[in-house]
DNA sequence: GAGTGGTCTAGACCACTGT
DNA sequence: CAGTGGTCTAGACCACTCC
C-alpha cells in the first residue's frame, strides 16, 4: 500500500484528469484537505508537491493551489533557416516586414518585444574549439531576450558568438543599437560576403539553474530545453554559434528531414 | 536575505561546483548537517531537495545523499534517417550488421538489449488525423524498449503506429517474433513498396508521468524529452508515426539542416 | 545493530493576497 | 482584516543499507 501523501496525490490527480477540477480551479485550502484526509498539513503539502512536479498544479502564495493552465507555447522549426537564407538577399523593405520567429509562430512583429546587448570577449577553450581559432581571439558576444508583449517572461534566452574579424568589414554589425537587424544573422553575414551551407542544432533538456528559473519565471520542477545552434559557411567553417535556452513547458520544436529519392 | 534552507543549499551548491564535493561523494548525514547549520532536519531536507531538483545530488534511502554522476548520454541525430534509407535496400547480411541506434551512438549491436511487442488496435481521433483515415481503421501498434546491456533502465520508450492495410502484403511484418527487423522500419516499408520522402520530428519536454519515471528510473525533478516522429512517403502521405520518450538527463539530439546554395 | 534517509505529527510564526 | 501558503521546530517511528 502506498503511503499517505501518495494516496492523497492519486485522488487529487484523478479528480484533475477526470475534469472534476478544471484548469484554473482553486483546490481546497491545505488545512481543509488536512481535515478531509485526516492528515497533518505537511503531509498534504507533500502530496501537493508531487502534483506540482508533474506540472498538474501551481502554487500561489497567499492565494491557493490551482490546476495549471498551459501557457502559450512557442513553435520553433528548422524550416526557418532556409526561409531566413532566402530572405537574406531581399531588399530592406521586405526584410523589415517579418523575422524568423514571426515566421515560425505566425505572429506579427508588434506582438513581440525584443532586447539585445553586445559585448566584446576573448575566445575561451570551448569557443576556440568550435570556431577553430586560437584562445584569446576577439569575439563578439550578443545576448538576446524575446518575449510576448502581453507576457512578462521571455520565451527565449539567446547568447550568440561570432569571430569579430569575420564581420569587421561592416562596422554597422558591431553596433548593438542597430538591433533588431532586419533579416537576422544570415543577412548580417551576407553583408560581409558569407553564405551559410548548413546549420547544426544540438538539443538537450536539463533542470534550470536558479538564474534561468528566475528569468524565465519557471515553476519549480520545470526543465529547460537547451539548443546549441552552429552555422557553417560554404567552406564548412563554423561562423556563428548560439546558446539558446527555452522554457520546457512552453516550447515545441519541429525538425523536418528531407530524404533523397531512390 | 534568503531563507535558511536556501542559504544552506547555496553553501552546498558552492562546495559541489568548487569541487570540494566530487561526483560520487557522500554528503554528511542530514542529522550532521542539522547540527552544523543549527537547523532542524526537515529544514536540511528542504535544502537538499532544491539541490536534487537541480540535478546536483541524488538521494539513496538508507545510504545517504550523493553528488550525482552524469549517466551515459545517448546521442540521436537526424542523419540516421538518410542512413537508414540508404541501408533499406541493402542485402540482409549488410542490414544485419548494425542499426540506426548503433550508427548514432557508435556502439556495437551486442552492447544493446532490445525488446518489442505488437498489438492490434483501432484508430482513434488523434491517429486518424495523422494518418488521414477513418476512426476505427485497424492499426498495428508496436512498442519498443532499448537499453544498454550493462544498465537496467531503458534509454528510450517507443510506441510506433502504422496502418495495418499498408503492410498486410508482407505477413512477416505482422509477427513480433521477427523483431529486431534488420534494416528497421524503412526496410519493412520497402518490402511492401513504400519509399519515404520526408521525416518530421516534433520535440517537447515535460515532467514524466509516474509510470515513465518508474520505467526510466528517473530521479524526481528530471524531465523527459518527447519526440513525435512522423514518416511521409513519396505521395506525402503519413505512413508511420512514433511516440518516443527519452530521459531528459541522458539524451542529446543533433539535427542538421542543409541549406540550398545561392 | 548502527546509521541512514522516508514519513508523519501538531503545532508556531511569517509573508502574501484580497476585501 | 481573514485566509492562504511558506518556513521552521523537535521530535516519533519506519524502511533500507551495510557490517
Amino acid at each position: 500500500m502506498a503511503v499517505a501523501y501518495e494516496r492523497i496525490a492519486d485522488e487529487l490527480r484523478q479528480s484533475i484528469r477526470a475534469g472534476e477540477l478544471r484548469p484554473g480551479d482553486r483546490l481546497p485550502a491545505e488545512s481543509k484537505l488536512a481535515e478531509k484526509y485526516k492528515r497533518s498539513v505537511p503531509t498534504i503539502r507533500d502530496a501537493l508537491r508531487l502534483l506540482r512536479d508533474e506540472g498538474l498544479i501551481e502554487k500561489q502564495h497567499g492565494r491557493g493551489n490551482f490546476v495549471r493552465q498551459s501557457r502559450t507555447t512557442v513553435l520553433r522549426t528548422n524550416l526557418r533557416h532556409q526561409w531566413e537564407k532566402d530572405r537574406a538577399r531581399e531588399p530592406e523593405p521586405v526584410r523589415l516586414r517579418t523575422g524568423a520567429t514571426e515566421h515560425d509562430t505566425g505572429l506579427e512583429i508588434d506582438d513581440l518585444v525584443f532586447h539585445a546587448s553586445y559585448r566584446y570577449i576573448e575566445s575561451d577553450e570551448r569557443l576556440s574549439g568550435i570556431f577553430d581559432v586560437q584562445e584569446g581571439t576577439p569575439l563578439l558576444e550578443r545576448t538576446y531576450r524575446t518575449r510576448y508583449a502581453v507576457e512578462s517572461a521571455p520565451f527565449s534566452l539567446v547568447t550568440s558568438y561570432i569571430v569579430r574579424g569575420l564581420i569587421e568589414g561592416n562596422p554597422d554589425l558591431l553596433d548593438e543599437t542597430n538591433e533588431p537587424w532586419p533579416g537576422g544573422t544570415q543577412n548580417q553575414l551576407f553583408t560581409v560576403g558569407i553564405e551559410l551551407s548548413r546549420i547544426e542544432e544540438h538539443v538537450t533538456a536539463r533542470p534550470p539553474t536558479p538564474e534561468e528559473a528566475e528569468e524565465l519565471e519557471l515553476p519549480p520542477g520545470t526543465s529547460v530545453l537547451v539548443l546549441r545552434k552552429t552555422s557553417f559557411d560554404t567552406d564548412d567553417r563554423a561562423v556563428e554559434m548560439s546558446d539558446v535556452t527555452l522554457p520546457g513547458d512552453r516550447t515545441e520544436m519541429l525538425f523536418t528531414t528531407p530524404l533523397e529519392r531512390w
